[in-house]
RNA sequence: GCGGUCGUGGCGAAGUGGCUAACGCAUCGGAUUGUGGCUCCGACAUUCGAGGGUUCAAUUCCCUUCGAUCGCCCCA
């Protein structure tokens, strides 16, 4: 057996990469509008910075990681999110010393752990921004309309922007045990997932589909806001009402990382089987301090790129098409071949995407991959042509012919091709 | 970690305890001495994910394993 690709990871071939480029492209040129400029961070980090930053009791630390002692018996984990290593690379380079708002973005795979299916991979690739230093909820705001306005501009529909305020710790804390003194009636009766949501995490149990029945009249954190959370979680609503951006409140909403404060929100889809969820992000003000630097607040997002291509061949929607090949440069006999070789060079200096056979085969065949190259043009260079000094250009698409000098010829087709 | 379905040429797909393992697409060659897309003809799996077992005989039955896929948990 030769062998494979480990257990949930992808081989991305021609054909199916243009549909990356074309995504990574749209994201590169939004945030350039948005005034987020590109970082780059390892893909493996200090164990550490995970369970710190991700959090010790989230499924994605416990369960989740790619964890492994390198040659100098140091714990490293492959990334499993975008945040904590962007925090880090902000930290440690003292970014923060800078005089405005740090606004980075990111593009790269994650890995995590875990039984794929459906839009889950174990490398996954993800779009994430990250906004240091306001607690602003204007930039709350912004970055959620930088993820919707990139679905849009790629052409997905129908894509749902829910938000909740999830507090700070305090407020959370105070309503973890609403929740536990709401729920401790009928925790016997709850699924056995939510029994031990109970413990771990009883905001969950008011996501949970089979306990539905016992969640009416359950607290929502919203109501236990306090003054700050309340006026800010506002502010990001009226933002967002200013920039036309569609969102809907749910106040179910809540996120598997522990480092979020305040606003927390996903984009949804359909068109995933059993998953809708094709980004997410939030505020994570504590998240700076807990990590090492000063403590700056931050807010952030990730979008699932696998996800969005998946929703997208779902819906429909066409990605333009790789650009066809330019020209087709035909060589028949020895001393015609030799000298495409030199031919093909300079069409290439010309600026024009251009191929030819390195098989030597029969004109017949050599037809037949221009063809299947898309070529605008072929040009054929005989030994007749050779003896005279010309080269025969063939149109494509009309499949008509003429003859041009050899010399000068490159350009001249690459004149033709701009016209 | 758990559960369902599946695994036959480059791709899609039929099939059966013993026949030469259908067919379609793609590819290659020819009809057409230097001209693609259409048409016609021909070629193209000692082999049915891997390992083991049952049997006179296994692609087919059994076990194990790997993988794919879908779902649970959770998430992108």
């Amino acid at each position: 057996m030769s062998i494979q690709k480990p257990k949930g990871t992808q081989d991305l071939l021609p054909g199916e990469i243009e549909k990356w480029q074309y995504l990574e492209n749209k994201a590169r040129e939004l945030c350039r509008r948005f005034n987020y400029r590109e970082i780059r961070t390892p893909v493996f980090e200090h164990t550490e910075l995970f369970q710190r930053g991700v959090g010790e009791t989230t499924d994605i630390v416990e369960k989740e990681m790619y964890t492994f002692q390198d040659k100098g018996d140091r714990s490293i984990s492959l990334r499993p999110e975008g945040t904590a290593g962007v925090v880090r690379a902000y930290v440690e380079n003292k970014l923060y010393g800078e005089p405005d708002v740090s606004k980075l973005y990111y593009i790269g795979p994650m890995f995590r752990y875990e039984q794929p299916q459906a839009g889950r991979y174990r490398q996954f690739h993800q779009f994430g921004i990250e906004a240091f230093g306001s607690v602003d909820p204007g930039i709350d705001a912004e970055v959620i309309a930088l993820g919707y306005s990139f679905y849009r501009e790629i052409g997905l529909k129908d894509v749902t922007v829910e938000i909740n305020s999830v507090g700070n710790p305090a407020v959370r804390a105070a309503y973890r045990e609403h929740i536990q003194r709401f729920f401790a009636p009928v925790k016997d009766q709850l699924c056995k997932d939510c029994q031990s949501r109970y413990d771990r995490n009883p905001m969950r149990i008011l996501d949970c589909k089979i306990d539905q029945k016992f969640c009416e009249g359950a607290p929502t954190i919203v109501e236990h806001l306090d003054e700050e959370c309340r006026t800010h979680f506002q502010a990001v609503q009226d933002h967002l009402a200013a920039m036309d951006i569609p969102y809907r409140l749910n106040p179910r909403l809540v996120r598997g990382l522990d480092y979020y404060t305040h606003t927390a929100f996903e984009y949804k889809a359909a068109g995933i089987g059993a998953i809708d969820t094709i980004g997410g992000g939030g505020r994570y003000n504590g998240l700076v301090g807990q990590i090492g630097g000063n403590d700056q607040p931050g807010v952030g997002l990730g979008l699932g790129l696998e996800r969005i291509l998946l929703v997208l061949q779902a819906q429909g929607v066409e990605i333009p098409a790789a650009k066809p090949l330019d020209v087709y440069l035909i060589g028949l006999g020895e001393a015609a071949e030799k000298e495409t070789v030199k031919l093909l060079q300079q069409l290439r200096m010309q600026g024009l995407s251009a191929e030819r056979d390195y098989q030597s085969r029969k004109i017949k065949a050599q037809m037949k991959s221009a063809d299947r190259h898309r070529a605008t043009y072929v040009a054929i260079l005989g030994e007749d042509e050779l003896a005279k000094g010309e080269i025969t250009v063939k149109a494509m698409a009309t499949g008509e012919q003429e003859t041009l000098p050899l010399a000068g010829f490159a350009a001249a087709l690459a004149a033709r091709l701009r016209a």
